[in-house]
DNA sequence: TCACCCATGTAAGGGGTTACATGATTGC
DNA sequence: GCAATCATGTAACCCCTTACATGGGTGA
């Protein structure tokens, strides 16, 4: 068994809530890990060839009148290599934040600038926060078992909530710190 | 004036605070910038021919003895390139978050398992609050003037705090539910 | 002497996005 | 009739990491 491609990772997670097409991965995903594992079809339509042909996923054409279409569901292997993915313990974890770059090199600007930037990086957050906030309110809230998908949401809206109040915080220090040098 | 790349960005930051071989700012990224906007050999040197071909960063040779060094710092136009991007609007903020992506599919896990997932993840976030304490050590705190690197650690070590501590929360949460359940 | 750091660079290959081409169906 | 959505796929291109090749200097 090969390692899995980070798109196979979604692909196989994807098909394990249920039989997709290609197109219904993608849709599947922009709308929910999106935010911290993107996926193209790029990526998507030759990977999901591959994973048939090493047996983790098998497909069937069901044309929806004349419209063709092909839908994925898991193998058995499709759905071991899901789990065994799920057991292992490493696991990557990358940012690229540019406003956070910014901020590092925050010193070649004057200081009413450099607060400037950390309330656009605030913003940025904020309104990362009504996407999620919109998502949010769409999905049915069901209660009994844990809502894994929720939870990530969840976590999503934290996460941001707490970005944006730092940099609410560092702003006003930042503010604090000009005027206090402007007075000397 | 092209886009600047994302190399580009973190090379020019990285002169402004002073003139470097290509070997020193791979060196400072490592200790700072790594984790939020990584940069390799692979594109720094190209990326220091291509900006002295466009005037941004100029060179010279300073030898260390027998060995070759080539020194870049940043030209007039380098400095009002950096100023131009850090004053641009828009930033990219990019995750993936292979623990989170997990979480989102832990349905195909036994409730005990999806826990030590939670807690899995937990574990990577205090690995990093860690190497990021061991660099805040290390670091002299000068007091005085915003020292803007030590406010992007200090978002860094926030921010895995709060992830962490959301982990040991969700993990109560399902180890709770679980309880439950397993009751009925 | 040996390990470690300083220093420059490239080649191969994998990962990923964007844009395009193509066309059917659905609902207003 | 038109726009939006469903649906499949590819080609070009950029980004980025890893590994390798090469060698001098420094300190224990």
């Amino acid at each position: 068994m090969t390692e899995l491609s980070s798109v196979a990772k979604v692909i196989l997670g994807a098909l394990q809530l249920g039989p997709r097409t290609g197109y219904g991965i993608k849709r599947m995903v922009d709308r929910s890990t999106r935010f911290f594992w993107a996926a193209s079809y790029g990526q998507i339509y030759p990977e999901l060839r591959r994973l048939e042909e090493t047996g983790l996923v098998e497909s069937a054409s069901e044309p929806r009148g004349g419209r063709p279409r092909r839908v994925h569901r898991l193998t058995p292997a499709g759905r071991a290599a899901l789990r065994d993915w799920l057991r292992s313990d490493a696991s990557t974890h990358e940012v690229r934040d540019e406003g956070l770059l910014k901020l590092f090199f925050a010193s070649a600007l004057p200081p009413s600038e450099a607060v400037e930037l950390v309330r656009a990086k605030e913003r940025g957050h904020r309104r990362m926060l009504e996407r999620l906030g919109v998502i949010e309110a769409g999905v049915p809230r069901r209660d009994g078992r844990v809502d894994f998908p929720r939870l990530c949401l969840e976590y999503g809206i934290g996460l941001n909530e707490w970005a944006a109040e730092w940099c609410a915080r560092a702003a006003e220090r930042i503010e604090a710190n000009a005027r206090k040098e402007a007075r000397k």
